[in-house]
DNA sequence: ATTATTTAGTTTATAATATAAACTACTTTA
DNA sequence: TAAAGTAGTTTATATTATAAACTAAATAAT
């Protein structure tokens, strides 16, 4: 009946990300920040959880001498999304 | 951009529950338990959180000797799910 | 008849999560 | 060169979810 719903992507902050990410493909953490609200610290931790989750790569640079943290989602991080919606619409929609 | 998701319905097993509670309008404890495949322990949790949020009524009665616990969405339950469905919304529709 | 098993839960202890506060490491500006 | 700002990370704490242990009674077995 319900299937189960993916615990990396069943968070609001980690979602958000995932959902930002699937719009824009690349994204830098403040944009993330500034998108979601986060704080720098919980964002810092979501992120690396998405990463080891393998649904996101973060790449590390800098720029203008600051460092600058850069996310895209990976191919894992869109099925995994596409399956937690799929998976999700069975708990929204009214079964009449 | 992204709204609070109501934190008493981002649960699996809450969420759950009041899916089910939207179609059956009533449902016994085992009823939920089975359509669930939750353990007694954490529905009965979450069946108190449920209530103390106002989001069900549970009636408590006795069938063939056992007890029985009935529950039932209430209004402000009805409106929070919708409310969480149209918030969530905003997470999971990919924008172009 | 009293012991064991089953029903229908609740309470509580523990594991997992989310979040914010504190910290690191550097850069820019005063 | 001291203070303030940038861009994060680490860690401590608060919150949640979950399962294990328990309660209370009914039914079935010996």
């Amino acid at each position: 009946m319900f299937k189960e719903l993916d615990p990396i992507l069943h968070s609001q902050l980690r979602l958000a990300v995932i959902s930002l990410l699937i719009s824009v493909k690349e994204a830098e953490f403040n944009y993330l920040k500034e998108k979601t609200k986060a704080s720098s610290g919980n964002l810092s931790v979501q992120l690396q959880k998405l990463k080891e989750a393998g649904y996101i790569e973060i790449e590390k640079s800098f720029k203008d001498n600051f460092p600058l943290t850069t996310c895209k989602i990976s191919n894992a991080g869109i099925e995994a999304f596409e399956n937690y919606v799929k998976n999700l619409k069975q708990y929204i929609q009214v079964k009449k």
